[in-house]
DNA sequence: AGATTGACTGCAT
DNA sequence: CATGCAGCCAATC
């Protein structure tokens, strides 16, 4: 990585850091929040994310409310515990119910260009 | 500089 | 509801 990066990556971050306990967005949804982002990104800022930089990637999920696996990991396993340990269920296809877990983004959070 | 990939999404089948 | 295909943009080879 670039000992500077352009922002994009500190502004996925940011909003990420914004997903009150309990809660969990998708990929797109911040996506949509960050200007000149895509879901593809997105994904690819949380694989880049590191502990320390504090920042809840387990609330961050795919569109269809479940945990996105990734190559040969078992994070995805990690992920669920997590989100269990915050109070959010899985029902019996290990799916995530948006309608009661859904973040919704306050408007003052978007981000104008 | 061009091609490939990736923790994705939405619509069509 | 599951599967397939196209679109999306940055990072990596």
């Amino acid at each position: 990585m670039s000992s500077e990066t352009s922002g994009l990556y500190e502004r996925i971050y940011s909003i990420v850091r914004q997903i009150p306990y309990g809660k969990v967005a998708s990929y797109g949804q911040i996506a949509l929040m960050v200007e000149g982002s895509a879901p593809r990104i997105v994904g690819y800022a949380m694989a880049a994310v590191t502990p320390e930089s504090g920042v809840p990637w387990h609330r961050v999920i795919n569109s269809r409310g479940e945990i996105s696996k990734r190559f040969g990991g078992t994070g995805d396993a990690d992920q669920k515990a997590l989100l269990e340990s915050e109070g959010i269920t899985f029902n019996e296809k290990n799916r995530i119910d948006m309608k009661k877990y859904g973040w919704i983004a306050p408007e003052f959070l978007l981000q104008s260009p």
